[in-house]
DNA sequence: CGTATGTCAGACACACTGAAATAA
DNA sequence: CTTATTTCAGTGGGTCTGACATAC
């Protein structure tokens, strides 16, 4: 037996005590798992993960370049293109010329693409439902805090 | 100037605030900046992020079998391979036939590979420090058993 | 001129799958 | 015949870099 494999996270055999002590390696095998189960949540809908983001950002702030969104949701540049063209394919943003800057397109969403933020804000809700289970509501509050503390204090690293 | 690019995570321009409480998002975030950060550190001594988790259970459970070493810390066997003949070249580890059965190899650490490992913990320390470091020991504790929990939590999830 | 924007093409580490060869 | 072990070959999502044309 010994199990055989499905998915490495088991308890079957544990783990050695330093290894678990290591945060880069307990916050990854999290962030994958709860990353693949958001993938298919998203996919169960015919969406990608960045798509909450990027109509989360354009009902925020309204719309905006593509260098403009890429900063508000930390999508690349490049990466952000194509999905663009899927959320403009599905009718959701339109992408039209900046007629003051010409390098620039602007980013509107659409009726059907607020329509689909709402989708996707119970999808996302349900996520977040699954992966935070575990814990009562004053737990997850101190979750989200200490782990945008860290995630805060990383971005300002790299001398 | 907006900025310009570097790596993503900024305020410059903050994220929506729906976008910000994505569990997944936040996570996966933080898993991505301190793995670049454990990276860049093990690659400053010539070691593999892998090298650490292998040579942490020969030294807390003794020789074992690929297989073994595999469940132990997580690391698929196709993967375990590679990082094996990296420690096998550095004569870290030995990689013997098991004579009780024949399709095994014995993974045995060297002399070379507990002062490696040595050498290993500190990097791991220092990593994990830098990780925490807006922490204090109290949150420090309670953000490994809030992320444990989460993590095992997900990995008995999959219906 | 230098810089910003949108785009494409690709590198790279990592998680994960599949299958072959050997042996139990 | 079925199962386990090592190994290799490869997929796929995600992060990130570099370059290019165009426009400021």
């Amino acid at each position: 037996m010994e199990h055989g494999n499905d998915l490495r996270f088991d308890r079957g055999e544990q783990m050695p005590e330093r290894f678990r002590r290591q945060a880069s390696r307990l916050l990854g095998m999290t962030a994958a798992q709860a990353s693949r189960l958001a993938q298919g949540a998203f996919a169960s809908v015919g969406a990608h993960r960045w798509h909450f983001g990027i109509l989360a950002a354009l009902d925020e702030s309204g719309p905006g370049s593509q260098a403009r969104i890429a900063d508000r949701t930390g999508i690349y540049r490049s990466d952000l293109v194509a999905a663009l063209n899927e959320l403009a394919a599905g009718g959701y943003i339109e992408r039209s010329p900046d007629p003051e800057d010409k390098r620039r397109n602007v980013i509107t969403m659409t009726e059907a693409g607020r329509a689909r933020l709402a989708e996707l804000d119970r999808v996302t809700a349900e996520i977040n439902e699954r992966i935070l289970a575990p814990l009562d509501e004053a737990e997850r509050r101190r979750f989200f805090a200490l782990l945008e503390r860290v995630n805060e204090h990383l971005a300002g690293e790299k001398p």
